[in-house]
DNA sequence: CTACATTATGTTAGCGGTAACAATTTCCAT
DNA sequence: ATGGAAATTGTTACCGCTAACATAATGTAG
């Protein structure tokens, strides 16, 4: 496609390149280029064809700090192994993909540390935007957040302070809700299963909310479990046989996440065991893996696809400078599914189990 | 920790602001930042001590004009959301971590026409380094890549002529060793389930090696089925459902992905069905929640860590300009799991199933 | 056919850093 | 002292592009 006729086959090309081949000014090129200002039919095509020809790409660094227009958006998270991460990028970048604007992402591994140094690094190659997780930073990060002057939205959370602008969900909240409606249920041992939390802020607000809300309905947990790395689904299963044992009792199980909740369920199942007779099960998120599972696990909708496009949507009409009707500060309402494994109603006979 | 005396909010601090607080050049200023050349102690503090106070954050855009260096690697792959590319990421990161330079991601939807534009986008900021998924690219994507200059690894796949570097496996062999497998163990009726493939050429090519080895051994695919987005889980179980009711006497079903092979797997435990002994079932891709699972799928692992690792090596080490030692075509050898669900072997005693 | 708006192109001066080299200063061995 | 190497700091000229302004070409109303 491209001409391979050119006998210096290295060195990147320019405008200048561009310019002196189609036969018009640098300034010209650039114009042409980047779609702006007036510039005649004719002389149009004549550069475009020689870009093309030439296999020109132009050089956005240069462009950036002539302009100090950079139309990155910064996306910072914690990690791209789970499955809700993923899912917040895919909105973002279903409506950045209407703008000029474009993600890239950095991942801290939920370590203050690295997400201090990740946003260091970013913020030196001047975004446009920042989407962050989580309200809690090191006091350098909020420092260099507050200085970048450039809009910053801080997603999944909402209990907290934002430093400009935020969407997400109450964890709180979301816990709290599961414990009334396990207390509805008329469930009263309950265990509960989670990753190691001093990092994850949102699992541990809903731990929180969670324990807060059986208090007032008289309960409390009455076994709790931890894990760190592996297949969440084995280490539901795991960690649920464990606590089983050690706590027989036990009606009830509330799992911090989806995947062990799914490893959870499994083990229930294959023990025999009646759920959500004699016993329930929730988890948190509403991955799409749940849909295939024998039975719908309980959960509660993250609304990470929400919270991705929102939180775009602000940068985006920041960017723009349109004057937003998002507002700053959106709370998302994460609707409780449920599913088949919460609430001690009979278990459908066509079921196989 | 920032000061905020600064009267004057908002301007990006430049090398110029830092170096009239420390009365320092520029250069000097540059110089300590960088630590690179030679600086006195005193100075260095001094600097450091202004830098830090006023909040400085270099301007990576005007360092990397100037030095016409950029330490990022563009990382181009299909898709976020299935297991695969973020273990790749995975290791990708781990071995970067260990240089300067910084991974960024670009995501195709397996479209060859957005991996061409994704392509554009990340040259036109001269990365020092490509990491891109698959051998099959777009001819203005392929000039480009040869244009670039840069180190190219192409990964996932080894089928194939690399425009450089290459890591990966070889998917037709994939395919074949598990129709030998499973042909050795004894199975006649083989079903094969899958993504739609136009797009998804290490799938196809597994599929054709597949099919290949059988026709080998005397067999062929008696039915097949193709999906295309929902929850894999979900898929495999109905595509399941739906093919051994169009087909019963099939006794071996071959998924694309381990994804969708867990569904099935699910489903036919939950029919009763002896498996591996009235059907075999295998997936690929090593997926690691298939430990979870009730029994261990079949499969065959995509080495997705070490081929991110490879990669990640083979750039650094080039843009290091160190004679690598690492071949610039590396093939990784996967290992057929036969699992719990491949081999007309009793199922042990100590399951639990 | 002038006069003035309109459109099309070119020129100049940076953007904020860094390479390369120049100019100091410091430190020793002589 | 003293010359010269080593260490430290400064100066200059860009990197490749774009904003802003100047100029040239074209159109067009009076």
């Amino acid at each position: 496609m491209t001409d391979t006729s050119d006998p210096i086959p290295s060195r990147p090309l320019t405008l200048k390149d561009v310019s002196e081949v189609s036969g018009v000014s640098e300034m010209t090129v650039s114009r042409v280029l980047r779609s702006h200002g007036d510039v005649s039919d004719a002389t149009r095509e004549k550069v475009l064809q020689a870009a093309k020809k030439m296999g020109y790409v132009p050089n956005k660094i240069a462009g950036a700090l002539a302009s100090s227009r950079v139309n990155l958006v910064a996306v910072i998270i914690p990690s791209l192994s789970n499955m809700v991460f993923p899912e917040v990028m895919t909105g973002i970048t279903e409506v950045l993909e209407g703008t000029p604007l474009q993600p890239v992402v950095g991942v801290t591994n939920y370590e203050p540390d690295v997400e201090e140094s990740v946003l260091f690094e970013m913020l030196s190659w001047r975004p446009s935007g920042i989407i962050i997780a989580g309200l809690e930073h090191t006091d350098a990060s909020r420092a260099m957040l507050e200085a970048s002057g450039i809009p910053i939205v801080e997603i999944m959370d909402v209990d907290g302070r934002p430093t400009d602008a935020m969407v997400g969900i109450s964890h709180r909240r979301a816990g709290r809700e599961m414990a009334q409606a396990i207390a509805k249920g008329g469930y009263t041992k309950i265990g509960f299963l989670g990753t190691k939390m001093p990092l994850d802020h949102r699992a541990r607000k809903r731990f929180e909310g969670f324990t807060e809300a059986l208090a007032k309905a008289g309960l409390e947990v009455c076994d709790q479990e931890f894990y760190e790395g592996g297949s969440a689904l084995a280490k539901g299963r795991e960690m649920t046989e464990a606590m089983l044992k050690r706590t027989p009792e036990l009606d009830f199980l509330y799992y911090s996440n989806d995947m062990i909740g799914a490893g959870g369920l499994l083990y229930c199942l294959e023990q025999g065991l009646d759920v959500p007779g004699r016993i329930g099960l929730a988890g948190f998120n509403g991955v799409e893996l749940l849909d295939g599972l024998p039975r719908k696990l309980a959960t509660m909708d993250a609304c990470r696809l929400d919270i991705g496009r929102k939180a775009a949507e602000i940068i985006a009409s920041r960017v723009a400078g349109a004057e937003s009707d998002i507002p700053d500060k959106l709370t998302l309402t994460p609707q409780l599914q449920p599913g088949d494994t919460l609430g001690r109603k009979t278990v459908f006979d066509e079921d196989h189990y």
